[in-house]
DNA sequence: TACGATGCGGACCGGCGGTCCGGTTAACGT
DNA sequence: ACGTTAACCGGACCGCCGGTCCGCATCGTA
């Protein structure tokens, strides 16, 4: 059931074909003009073995997002609190949503790239499913919740942390990191409680 | 500095233009299997009266959308409450969140693809920038919100009413128009006061 | 070392958005 | 009515991109 033996000069090409196209998306202004012909270029291969290891492009982005992500979704399922499992839905909300804005704010290379496709939308990815359905459960054992409500406000949450979003107010305006999650957290905290931060 | 005079098959042009991709749009179902070439041969024209009329793909769709949501934003800088100026903000902020979304939910073909086209992202349109100050005003008049939350908070807002998000409830799963206003308006609600809407 | 399987590479393809220019036609003065 | 002119039309054409293909090189093995 599992791929037999990766040759090894398949494996180093793999490697450097990931090096190459993290490099190029996070050095060029725009995803879509990091062409598959680049990265190849760029990682000393011909194109055909660009597509051999990853299919296509979104196959390609899809492995970069997958690896960037996989150690914040590790901390989140079997990590310690106050992202894993077992942490009190009203902290773990939170913390969960602040760890994703980090990581929207550290790879929107990727992430805007991954939506620039076109081929699917974010919401057909499967790791949405996996996010929205932590959140989802999570907001259900919130006192106020019902089941209906969770659904959305889950959905609404993670739309305060879109790629394209953080771009434009860290990339386009100056924001920086610290502002934003305090932001964010001020506006999940109104979300959750309404208790006023303040007055 | 305005246009002169456009010629009368130039005008007659334009319009089945405009006809012709607001169908295609409609019909087809995913935004980037319209060509333009589609365009020009449904509305019987060539391809180069296409391209003269609006530029670019992008400014073809610019314009579809922007002559849809020309009336709502009518309705919102100088209509009667509670969409108008003059309406209390508690129940301003809701209301244009409500217009909007059912905009986005019958519009959806055409701000899909206008996303989709990757040229810009949503934030970039100028129109984006209007709802946001707009919503900003209000919320700065609401007690509890300081200047810095308030934008943060609109981007929020708005970022639960974008198109993709409404394709994805109300095309994937067979969410209804009532049944989304009712989630949104919770949710608003929720951020604005904190009053539970029961218990 | 010799031999099969596996992977490599870049010429090639189809189709897209966008351009160009010779032919056509509307607008207007007479 | 008609000629002149400037604007407009149309579709052949271009450059580019994602993706394919297949003769050839390379790896792993006996």
């Amino acid at each position: 059931m599992a791929d037999r033996k990766p040759r090894k000069d398949a494996a180093r090409n793999r490697a450097s074909l990931l090096a190459a196209a993290e490099e190029l998306f996070a050095s060029r202004a725009r995803p879509e003009d990091v062409t598959m012909s680049d990265v190849a270029a760029a990682a000393g291969v011909g194109k055909g073995t660009l597509f051999r290891a990853f299919g296509d492009r979104t196959g390609l982005i899809r492995e970069l997002y997958a690896a960037r992500l996989e150690p914040v979704e590790e901390a989140v399922t079997a990590g310690p609190p106050p992202l894993g499992p077992g942490t009190p839905p009203l902290e773990r909300v939170p913390a969960v949503l602040d760890a994703l804005l980090c990581f929207k704010i550290d790879n929107r290379h990727l992430a805007l790239a991954l939506e620039a496709t076109g081929s699917d939308s974010p919401y057909d990815a499967d790791h949405y499913d996996r996010w929205h359905a932590l959140l989802r459960g999570a907001l259900e054992q919130v006192p106020g919740f019902d089941a209906g409500d969770s659904g959305f406000t889950a959905h609404a949450l993670l739309a305060a942390v879109r790629a394209d979003l953080v771009e434009h107010l860290v990339g386009g305006r100056g924001m920086d990191r610290q502002q934003l999650r305090a932001r964010l957290s001020d506006f999940v905290e109104r979300v959750l409680g309404g208790q006023r931060p303040e007055a």
